[in-house]
DNA sequence: CTGAAAGCGCTTACAG
DNA sequence: CTGAAAGCGCTTACAG
């Protein structure tokens, strides 16, 4: 009589508890509790009275099924402490909160396993989600698991040819602004700090490929040796600077994967008594707002991180609404902010 | 018959559904959909080929209702934004992920309006919440939802006496070791950067008044223009120091409200050409993770960010699972990092 | 102003 | 291996 699960469990205090309490029938505390009107205001503050000293809260849940529930979205990111995401977290939480959508966030760590678990949650708890994927096996439970979802462009190449919606980001488009920026100001020996992410296959990351296609379109040689992979860190950016500049003293400029990267490569920099950008420029990429606080402040490819959450939602929102509907990819396009660390006038 | 209701709405797709279109019963549908065992393979085959067709999905709801589904918990904070509440949302999530449990967020951009809109929110959706209110009003609302809560300390004297569960942070403590930490050094004249939220009542912030109690404390005369309030940004701190400056140059080092307007501080001394720690050393608070990229490097009342979000969600479990529970008061001690804005040997 | 009935969409025993 | 029954905890018409 006594089953291990009802000793756990302390039996919640339902409707039908405070109706006894209050010896009126379930309908009517229902009217209390949702302040309906056509009630007696005495039995109404009895049966008030009655759920707080019992603790009555309805359960949500068969509340939801009988009215309509809120639609929740999941919100999926690699770590909510890394900059990027947060603004995209803010351009998500803001379209959702228009829309009366609840978000329920996950972070993933962009693990494959992160991932998985993410998607199961969310194929429990929510009506569809947006979010950053990496891995092509999350993005095939992701489909089997019928519930719409919006990705977000993390630069990774499998994932494009996956048929799901998505907001890009035109890292080719950012990568020609930065390297034309660079050309204009007379380099010509320009290096890449480059993610490490995919270094492991011992292939450039998407960035890393695109920023060698466009210095070949602007007609500038890059010896393969400019590019370096490292850690997504600003220690990360530090260290391959420093066997950059070692290796190949010739070069004036590099562009890095990231910001943060960017980072390491100025402290690099300055840690050798260069001088950022007479002796050696340096440009970013995303437009953390952090770029604009080191010293020298830093020029950078900004990317709309809000609007990148907005899309995201909106993307979602169409889905929901016709269920039908084709394919979408919006692509948004970064804008060059020229700073110190390429600009001796700023 | 076609009323406006059903028209917006497409009828959602049921079991029932499924199950007439399969011509089976409704367990049966369920029992494949959950990959229950008995069931014959072929049976089970065709109703996961119907459900695809159909594109039904259970409604959560209901599953949730008869199951006992899992905890959400509201995370409540002003912008996501603001770099120092993400490490508090990372530390929320990873231990409410350790507890199975999901978390929703949302801004309540430290206004009144946004915070009951919050607490509305969470009341119909959650099972708990934790997160900054800033406005009386809102706690009193909080309660009446008869909803746990836990309160995450913003520095907000007129919350303290409400009788929440509560994670503070001990700023005397804070104070005391940067204050202790500049007096060593020899600085004696001492400003202070306020924050400008408490201003227009004229008073100084909670921060601002136990800056000078604990500089009476260390023997220390501290003149009230000394103490300033500004906006909390960077810019904020730039113009403020600036004036601090302008009226009093005597004035050998500064604490800042935090560290986003410790940053503006720097910025001004070096538009001066003022030499930090020099001529004006700077101590900001939070330990934001941009105070050890800026030059020089911001010396800093670390507060252990994610801890705060794990004791919320701490005490969350705490209370849901011993609802008579007494209150209780968490209290984080920052720790003081040494960097190069007071410490020329960094 | 109040209550008896029906139903929201599922799952969980229980028969067969 | 499959189905008829009961029930999860609410709200929404509908009577009275």
């Amino acid at each position: 009589m006594n089953s291990s699960a009802s000793a756990r469990r302390p039996k919640r205090i339902t409707i039908e508890d405070v109706a006894h309490a209050t010896g009126v029938s379930r309908q009517t505390v229902s009217r209390a509790i949702n302040d309906k009107g056509e009630i007696d205001p005495a039995t109404r503050e009895r049966i008030l009275e009655a759920a707080r000293t019992l603790g009555y809260r309805p359960n949500r849940f068969a509340r939801a099924m009988v009215q309509q529930g809120r639609v929740t979205l999941g919100l999926l990111v690699p770590n909510i402490v890394n900059p990027f995401f947060p603004e995209v977290a803010h351009g998500v939480l803001e379209a959702a909160g228009g829309l009366g959508w609840n978000v329920v966030m996950h972070q993933t760590q962009a693990t494959l396993e992160g991932e998985l678990a993410a998607i199961d949650m969310a194929e429990q708890q929510t009506d569809a989600f947006v979010g950053y994927l990496t891995h092509a096996e999350a993005v095939y439970r992701a489909r089997r698991a019928a519930l719409p979802f919006t990705l977000l462009d993390g630069g990774n190449r499998e994932l494009h040819g996956l048929g799901a919606n998505r907001v890009d980001i035109d890292f080719r488009h950012g990568l020609e602004q930065g390297l034309a920026h660079l050309v204009q100001l007379g380099h010509h020996r320009i290096g890449m700090l480059d993610s490490g992410r995919d270094r492991t296959s011992g292939l450039p990351s998407l960035r890393g490929e695109l920023f060698l296609e466009c210095a070949r379109a602007l007609g500038l040689t890059i010896d393969a040796d400019w590019q370096r992979g490292c850690a997504n860190s600003v220690e990360g950016g530090r260290l391959a600077m420093d066997a950059l500049l070692d290796e190949h003293p010739q070069i004036t400029a590099v562009m890095a994967y990231n910001d943060t990267i960017a980072i390491g490569a100025l402290r690099a920099a300055l840690a050798r008594d260069l001088r950022v950008p007479a002796h050696c420029a340096v440009v970013g990429f995303d437009g953390l707002g952090v770029s604009e606080l080191v010293t020298p402040s830093l020029t950078t490819l900004q990317v709309d991180k809000e609007r990148l959450g907005r899309e995201a939602v909106r993307l979602a929102e169409a889905v929901l609404t016709e269920p039908g509907r084709p394919m979408e990819v919006v692509i948004l396009r970064p804008k060059l902010i020229i700073r110190a660390s390429t600009d001796p006038a700023h």
